[in-house]
DNA sequence: TATTTTCGTGCAAACGATTGCATTAGTGTG
DNA sequence: CACACTAATGCAATCGTTTGCACGAAAATA
C-alpha cells in the first residue's frame, strides 16, 4: 500500500493540510513543524501521489511532445534525438517531465492530442514538425491551449509561437560561399516540398543566385524523399543533364550522406568533382567521408528555447500571443567542398 | 471549465456511474442507454480526465522511459530513436502512452525514476541501457515494480526480464566471417569496457579466433569512448603496430563510421587495404562510403518486445519473474568487406 | 399468483491530494 | 483585565472518476 498524506500527518501528529502546506513550503507553517513533518516525510519514504495532486491542483507538471506520425521515417533522422535532449533539459530544470504520444497514422497522432489536451494530461505542447494545414496545430489554436511549434507554421504564423533558425537566411549563405569558392552551377537537393524547412532553404538557395546574377534553373532543383532512395535518383538525375553542377546544396545531413554515397558509387570525387554543402551539422557530418561542411543550427537550442517559451506561456495566464524566436546558425567548414579547408 | 462525467450524466439522463460504465464498456448497461450515452459524450466533447481516473483506478496507461543520463552523449546514437520507435508502437497498440525522465547525473536519472514509481505516474518502466551495478534497477528490484531491460543487465540476469540480441553470437559470427573472406589479422575496436554490450561483442569475438586458431592479441583489441575521439586513436594505434590488422570488427555503426574516417585521412582504402565489419545496421549503414556491412539486431524489435514484456507483466499480478528474450540479428553484406559482394 | 432471478441503474464511498475558512493559542494594547 | 490582532494549525469541501452494493422492475420459475 502507498504512503499517503494521511500517514505522514498522523506520524507527525498534525493535520494532512498542514503536510501539503509543509510540501509546498507555505510561510504559514512554523519551522519547527515543518521539519518535524519532514523528517516523518523522510521516515515513511513519502512520496506525493501525482495524480491526486493534478487533480486537486488542475495542474500537471508535465509537457506533452508531438512527434510526427511514426509512419513517416521522419523519427529515424536524429534530429529528433537532439531536440528531444534540448526540451527534456530545460524541462527538467524546471521540475517538469515529458510526455509523449505517437501514432501510426496522422489521425492517431491528432486523437492522441487531443486526449492529452483535454484529459489533462499535460499543460502544455511542443509540436516537432511543421506541415501545411495541419489539424494538430489548429486545433491546439483554437483550444487556447498553451503551445509552441519547432520550425516555421505555415498558416497563422503571426498568431502561434514558434522556435525557428532562420532557413532562408542560411540558405542563401551557403549557396553564396559555394559561389564564392568559384562555383557556378549550383544544384539544390532537398527532402519534400510540403516542409516549411525545405521552402525556405530552396527560397534562399534562389535568392543568391539572383544575387549573384547566376541564372536559376529549374532541372537544377530535385527534391526527394530520404528515406526511401536516399537521394540516389536526385544525384543520377542532376548528373545526366547536359550540364551537370559542380556544387550542390543539400537540405539535411542525413541526405547528403545518401548523395556522397552515391556519387561514390558513381565514381565521381567529393570534394574534387563536386562541392557538397548541407545543414544541420549532426554529428555524423564529422565521421562522413569526407567530413561534411555543414550549417550549424543549434538543435539542442532550439528543443531548449522552445521549452522555455512553452512554460512562460503556461506561467502568464495572458492569452498566447504569437512570439518568434530565432536561433541563429554558422557554417562548420569541413573537407566536403575543398576550398582554404584543402589547401 | 472541463467537460465532466456529471455533464455527460445530466445530458443523457443517468447517473455518472452509468456513464462510466458505458465508458468502459460494461455489459451490464443495455445497448439503448449505451447509445444515449456516448451521443451525449460526443455532443458535449467530453474527455475522462486522466487523472481522476487514474485516482479511482489505480492505474496509469502509461510506460516510463529511463534513458541514460544527458551527460553521456549515448543519446545521440540513433539507436535510442529507434528503439522508442519500437517501444511507442506496442504501447501504442495497448493504449499505453510514454513518459520520459531524463536527468543530467546519474543522481537526477536515479531520482527521476523514484518519483515516478512512488508518485505511480507509470504502471510500468524500461530501462534503456545497462550499466554495472546500476541503482535504478536495484531500486526497481527492491520496489517489485513492473520493469524490463532493454539490453543484458550484469547482477542478477535471472532475475530481470530482459531483451537483447545475441551479443556473443554476433560477435564470433562476425569474426569468422571476417576469416572466411581470408583475413587472419582481425582487431576489434569497442566502445566503452563497462557496458555489456562491449563485454559481449569482444567476447564472441575472441571465441570465433579461439575456435579458427587464429591468435588472440591484446594489441589488436582497442576500446574507445566513441563520441569524443570517434575511434580514431584506436584506428591509429592499430595501424601502428608492426603487423597492423587487414580487418576489424567494430562494434557500433556510429563508431565504424568514425573509423572508416580516420583509415580515410590516412589514405588507407576499405575495403581493399581493410575489412570493416560492424553492428547496429543504422540506417546510415546504407549511406556511408563504402556501404557499411553490419550486423542488423532489429531495434525496433528490441523495443517492441520489451514493451510486450513489460504488459505481460503489468497484467498479470504475479512476482515478475526473470524472463529472457532474444531478438533474431543477421549479418547485412554491403561492401565494406569486399568478398563476394564486390568482385 | 407469489417468489425467485435477472437485468439495468443509481447511491455514495473511496482514491490522495489542495485550499478557503474557521478555530485556537499566543501576544500586545488600552 | 478585556480586547483586538496575529500566527499556526485543523476542518471539510473539492477535484473527476470508479466501483461495491442496494434497489426496483421485468422476466422466469414454481
Amino acid at each position: 500500500m502507498q504512503v499517503t498524506i494521511k500517514d505522514v500527518a498522523r506520524e507527525a501528529n498534525v493535520a494532512p493540510s498542514t503536510v501539503s502546506r509543509v510540501i509546498a513550503n507555505s510561510p504559514r507553517i512554523s519551522q519547527k513543524t515543518k521539519e518535524r513533518v519532514r523528517q516523518a516525510m523522510e521516515d515513511l519514504g513519502y512520496y506525493p501521489n501525482v495524480h491526486a495532486r493534478s487533480l486537486a491542483n488542475r495542474t500537471t507538471q508535465a509537457i506533452g511532445l508531438v512527434m510526427p506520425s511514426a509512419a513517416t521515417k521522419t523519427l529515424q533522422n536524429p534530429f529528433f534525438s537532439e531536440v528531444i535532449r534540448g526540451i527534456s533539459t530545460k524541462a527538467h530544470q524546471n521540475g517538469y517531465s515529458l510526455y509523449m504520444t505517437t501514432g501510426v497514422s496522422e489521425e492517431e497522432v491528432y486523437e492522441g492530442v487531443v486526449s492529452m489536451v483535454q484529459g489533462r494530461r499535460v499543460d502544455g505542447v511542443v509540436v516537432l514538425y511543421s506541415r501545411t494545414d495541419d489539424k494538430v496545430v489548429q486545433f491546439l489554436q483554437e483550444s487556447k491551449f498553451p503551445f509552441v511549434v519547432v520550425g516555421k507554421p505555415f498558416s497563422d504564423s503571426t498568431q502561434v509561437t514558434y522556435v525557428d533558425t532562420d532557413n532562408y537566411l542560411a540558405g542563401r549563405e551557403v549557396t553564396k560561399y559555394l559561389h564564392q569558392l568559384g562555383h557556378e552551377c549550383i544544384a539544390f537537393v532537398g527532402g519534400s516540398q510540403d516542409l516549411a524547412v525545405t521552402q525556405e532553404r530552396v527560397g534562399g538557395y534562389k535568392t543568391a543566385l539572383m544575387e549573384e546574377r547566376l541564372p536559376v534553373e529549374d532541372n537544377y532543383i530535385v527534391s526527394a524523399p530520404f528515406m526511401t532512395t536516399g537521394g540516389a535518383d536526385a544525384v543520377k538525375r542532376l548528373m545526366s543533364l547536359k550540364h551537370p553542377p559542380t556544387a550542390v546544396v543539400v537540405s539535411d545531413d542525413m541526405m547528403a550522406l545518401g548523395v556522397m554515397s552515391t556519387l561514390n558509387e558513381m565514381g565521381i570525387s567529393v570534394p574534387d568533382e563536386m562541392a557538397v554543402v548541407s545543414f544541420n551539422n549532426l554529428f555524423i557530418a564529422e565521421f562522413s567521408s569526407p567530413p561534411l561542411t555543414s550549417v550549424e543550427i543549434n538543435i539542442f537550442g532550439l528543443g531548449f528555447e522552445a521549452t522555455n517559451c512553452l512554460i512562460e506561456q503556461i506561467n502568464e495566464d495572458a492569452t498566447p500571443y504569437g512570439k518568434r524566436v530565432i536561433v541563429p546558425h554558422h557554417l562548420v567548414v569541413r573537407q566536403s567542398c575543398g576550398g582554404p579547408q584543402k589547401p
